[in-house]
DNA sequence: AGCACATCCTTCGAGTCTCGAAGCATCGCT
DNA sequence: AGCGATGCTTCGAGACTCGAAGGATGTGCT
């Protein structure tokens, strides 16, 4: 059956990704939960509340609030009342959060066993990749 | 850039399988870890050392050793002395490991993002994730 | 306006996970 | 016998996860 063996190949490279990217991650003093997080936030787009950022990383809130401290006491994010939405608090990174961030996705796009990948067949894996999160939406 | 594009869906599809067999490990009081830890003892391979199986999940010995007792705790494993290397211990499963074992495996393949590719794509998948875990050994 | 209810977030406590440092037992070698 | 290497465990500290409970704010209803 290839579903079995395309589960466990799926995470193998996952575990292996999260390897070569610890020294990284500890010179940061990061772990894979924490940097998840920050990869989550993405400076290009509007600031994300922590509700939203939760159902990312398929979380819950006590956690979410504790991952996002674990941030700010780390420099990396600021937190601010949502003005539209008193309730709410947006995310925002700071320039040490955007640097740590672009470095820690530049470096994961060298280290990820993906990258042994050619042009072609990262397309066509692209492809499947993507067909599966859409269909298999929720 | 593809590369980016599969780095992301692979991280999405794990979260989302991680997610939907949730409930399933709550039944049994396992998490993540420890499932992944009980997932690694194939009944149908020789018993593995605690040494090879902190190699398989890419953790260090006292990690491991607090996983297995985790299990050890929860009846589904048991740990012996290997009698042709008398440092080394040896993981069974018990019958309860193996009924949970298997539950597990066979609820993943329900559950997993990837059920809802067709055997082609399947194949083609498998083909392309075998060729990245080959390629990147280590 | 006032009240009930829902939503967003935080705090707290308990259990789990991860790792470096240190220590014990055993093995392989000389 | 002695010595370094290997496999595992213990310990302590920091990090992660979650349910229960509570405070603040928004929404809808009368």
């Amino acid at each position: 059956m290839d579903l079995l063996a395309v589960v466990a190949a799926a995470h193998e490279i996952s575990m292996r990704a999260e390897d070569r990217i610890g020294p990284l991650l500890a010179l940061h003093r990061l772990t894979p939960p924490t940097a998840h997080a920050l990869w989550s936030i993405d400076p290009s787009e509007p600031p994300p509340s922590m509700k939203l950022m939760a159902d990312r990383l398929y979380c819950n809130a006590p956690n979410l609030t504790f991952l996002v401290n674990q941030l700010v006491d780390r420099g990396l994010v600021t937190r601010a009342t949502d003005p539209s939405d008193r309730r709410s608090r947006v995310l925002t990174l700071t320039s040490r959060g955007r640097e740590v961030r672009e470095e820690l996705v530049s470096t994961m796009l060298q280290v990820t066993p993906f990258a042994v990948l050619d042009p072609s067949e990262l397309s066509q894996l692209a492809a499947l990749l993507t067909r599966v999160t859409d269909a298999s939406a929720g």
